[in-house]
DNA sequence: TGTGTGTACTATACCGAATGATACAGTATT
DNA sequence: AATACTGTATCATTCGGTATAGTACACACA
């Protein structure tokens, strides 16, 4: 379900963040459904429970989850506060032009970059939605 | 030309890193330009020299400048190893596969993000080359 | 012989990530 | 009431990366 990279660059905690996420738009978990709770994630992945609830204090933040005593904690609806989309559309804009330039460094073309963007999103944006 | 931000989450040197890419795909930096010496940028912009020069090796080992003791620093020809390649396309893989989710969590459509990306791309990716 | 260049090395301070342990507060079940 | 589960809070500690500071070396050029 969730597997670490003890050798990776990016941060356990944002890694269950990101895989979180990832499952979500995958179709791999849905509203309402129950995600393990902080000591039985804890256990599966054999790290600190501290490091866990940090990741769950975050996607709570950010409005992908919800918690309670307990209870556990649930996957949300999806309703971003208006403050919050400005702030992470700010950071995915910023994100996307580095992106950018580096793949301008990596010799692509701008048509070989739209098609190489097309695929991906192809293989990762999940189930269809309105305008799909 | 180049400008530092205390407070930003990214550290400094690869804030140099960033900023030198960028000024070469957007023009401001040409093959053969000089770019500043170490100890120049680092009382431009108040830092240390160890930083820009820590910058300046993980841009040569990229393949972005040339440096030579006693002359200086200048940008390249863009001639990437193949195994540097597979290495930042792979990286640059995983960034795309999570930008794409963090945006399906910002309630964009698919095709609101294809626009999107269009729109990134004309305003970053700088002189057209052969299929722009 | 100077001056400017990149490079190397050591030492230090700071901060975030992660761990470990303990305790507290709310929920549900028995 | 008792128990077991949940998330939350707090403290201490370790570890690695970032950045600074200072010094020294090696090369290029006038």
């Amino acid at each position: 379900m969730i597997q670490i990279n003890e050798r990776s660059m990016t941060p356990i905690y944002e890694q269950i963040i990101n895989q979180v996420k990832e499952l979500i738009v995958k179709g791999g978990l849905r509203e309402g459904d129950k995600i393990p709770s902080v000591r039985e994630l804890s256990g599966m992945l054999l790290i600190n429970p501290n490091t866990v609830a940090k990741s769950y204090q975050e996607l709570e933040r950010q409005g992908v989850i919800a918690t309670a005593r307990g209870k556990g904690a649930f996957v949300c609806k999806p309703a971003a506060s208006p403050g919050m989309e400005r702030e992470r559309g700010e950071q995915l804009r910023e994100e996307m032009k580095r992106l950018i330039i580096e793949a301008r460094h990596l010799g692509m073309t701008k048509a070989g970059f739209k098609t190489w963007v097309t695929d991906e999103v192809e293989r990762n944006w999940g189930e269809q939605d309105a305008d799909g």
